[in-house]
DNA sequence: CTAGAACCTAGAGTCGTGTCTAGATCAACA
DNA sequence: TGTTGATCTAGACACGACTCTAGGTTCTAG
């Protein structure tokens, strides 16, 4: 029932250092207990805990902005309107990325497209010309590409 | 025609400190030349360059990268593959992202519903039970929250 | 001519997020 | 008993990506 940290590390797929860590920073739902002999003492919540820490920070919330919801949530009922505050400022924040990440795809695909036509059609047709100090390269993040096929970078 | 540094970061939202960093870390497509006296002129294509490598940046590729694919341009034709194998290698690392985000946005939208329900049935119906030492927080991350609703955090 | 703004270089500092080290303790096993 | 391995603490170090500082030059306006 109780786990070691050695054992916490290898499940949540943390170091034991940035558990610690963790620890230091106040990141733990409820406070790490101890055995006698002063080793930490984890539990299954933990690691449910840590599941949900480890996706928020893929997804950018900061260990900053994870420690005020679980000091918010340690003070108990009562803040809920501030927790739900902070989790929906994050919830913005998660789409404004996404957002930013597909339209980056979007440049990115077609600067792929670009590269497999202009590969497909033999590779040595003037991708790129280092005698034009102007190169093309971000003609496809704005509107007029077409006007000057020639891609460089 | 010509733009000093100050105009180029006061256009394309970075620093110029940021600037004379790119320039160190060999950001720039072309190199930067420099009037007699020294400083640094920039011309339109270095603006387009850099709102690219800004929404490369923005989309997590590293500078490292960004210099890696910068340099093969550099090189001239015929390392076309290894530019797209480069891209593609980001693309997909992009939609990694994106998938990632998603999950993460369904698991904050989930709980922000429960708190929601929560606050609106009165704020004090025991959303938080300090005296059960495990929390049930993770439990929308699996899924058997139904059986036992106190959510705490 | 002078004040202030913009620029230059080299290098130091910062911030977030860990990661690692040294030196000690403790448990388990041959 | 001795060794190995897991743990402990405090604090140093790493890394990416800037950001800032000090000390100096140059441009521009009044």
């Amino acid at each position: 029932m109780d786990l070691s940290i050695g054992e916490v590390a290898r499940r949540s797929g943390l170091s034991v250092h940035a558990l610690r860590f963790y620890e230091r920073e106040g990141l733990f739902a409820n406070p790490v207990r101890r055995l006698s002999n002063g080793r930490r003492i984890y539990h299954e919540e933990d690691l449910e805990w840590l599941a949900i820490c480890t996706k928020l920070r893929s997804s950018g919330m900061s260990l900053a902005m994870i420690r005020q919801y679980i000091e918010l949530a340690r003070q108990g009922p009562g803040n809920e309107h501030e927790r739900l505050r902070l989790l929906r400022h994050h919830e913005n924040h998660v789409e404004a990325q996404i957002r930013e990440l597909q339209d980056t795809l979007d440049v990115m695909r077609h600067k792929v497209r670009i590269y497999e036509d202009h590969v497909a059609r033999g590779e040595a047709d003037r991708l790129w010309n280092p005698s034009h100090p102007s190169h093309s390269d971000a003609a496809q993040a704005g509107t007029h590409q077409d006007c000057h096929p020639p891609e460089d970078t």
